[in-house]
DNA sequence: ACGTTGTTGCGATCTGATCGCAACAACGAT
DNA sequence: ATCGTTGTTGCGATCAGATCGCAACAACGT
């Protein structure tokens, strides 16, 4: 992705915002920009914590939640009870592994074809974030094929935390 | 999606896999039947306890997610922290508007389609359940559009359905 | 340097969902 | 019809993700 969000240009963005600078967001922005293209909550406050233990998970929701609210990043809900963020920059539709739980996320261009065949046959516009849309990636649906059987549920279950980035990345 | 699975049918799907047949379930099921197409948990709970207060929350919880196992019905997250429940013989996507929470559902054909596209660009085979894309329905996109206007836009219901036949494209 | 006011830390709280356990009941066997 | 096995239920405890209230704290315009 291009467009490079310094933390120092959203710390100014929010302090245009009327909000206040502070070591625990610019913590928090740093932990978005260093860690994965889609950390959970709590990725972030581990990366946080680990040079600040006494930054408070709260702070952390607070902080993804102001920067949410000046649109600064997006979170997708994966599953029930676990969200990840990223910088809307690169708010484009995020394809989530039911197997894995590897996140893609779909082009603009494709998206916007999509959107229109969705638009045209029940009149609901898609929108680009907040939701993943589950998928299987390739590398699971290769396993599925390689074990011979349209796979049952029971190979793996519960996804690795967040953290464990899944076969497939997504590309700028 | 012809088949109408009642509730009796499922009851001896359940038997057949080694499940007992209990009013409790028999309940659930008649709510699912009864209520509208798309219920939250507490929505089957309040049905169900209208005729026995004594069924508790976690049976409602447990038979939906025995149902779950077994086939029969799937649920869809819609925001954080909530999900609904439908009989998987009519288990597309769900589309569900992001100001209104009306939900509605893409044809199969439709799905097909777009399934096709979002494989073809990122490899991911996109599954019909379990999560709902976000979108805005017909009524609220008339409302956003109409913004301005003197006319109060309050009551929409749910959304004409998804009857509109689209580009009957079809695939693999 | 000061005062206003947004933020933080912390624990309490809320909601959706699951779990452990003893009592209970479905249903195949007798 | 009765019995015993074993799946289910009710209930409260519990879990996890997320939010909230409040007093202490600190950013930053003046």
């Amino acid at each position: 992705m291009g467009v490079d969000v310094t933390t120092e240009e959203v710390l100014q963005q929010m302090r245009a915002a009327g909000g206040r600078v502070t070591a625990q967001r610019r913590a928090v922005l740093d932990a978005l920009a260093a860690t994965q293209p889609h950390p959970s909550v709590e990725d972030v406050a581990a990366y946080v914590q680990r040079s600040d233990p006494d930054i408070h998970l709260s702070t952390v929701y607070r902080t993804l939640n102001t920067l949410t609210e000046i649109g600064v990043v997006s979170h997708v809900h994966l599953d029930h009870g676990r969200s990840v963020y990223h910088f809307t920059h690169d708010d484009e539709p995020h394809l989530v592994c039911r197997s894995c739980s590897a996140v893609s996320h779909l082009e603009t261009a494709t998206f916007t074809h999509v959107r229109r065949i969705v638009a045209d046959a029940t009149g609901f516009d898609l929108e680009h974030g907040h939701f993943a849309w589950s998928a299987r990636c390739p590398a699971c649906r290769g396993e599925a094929a390689a074990a011979g059987r349209s796979e049952p549920a029971s190979s793996h279950e519960h996804p690795a935390p967040t953290g464990a980035a899944g076969p497939a990345d997504d590309g700028p």
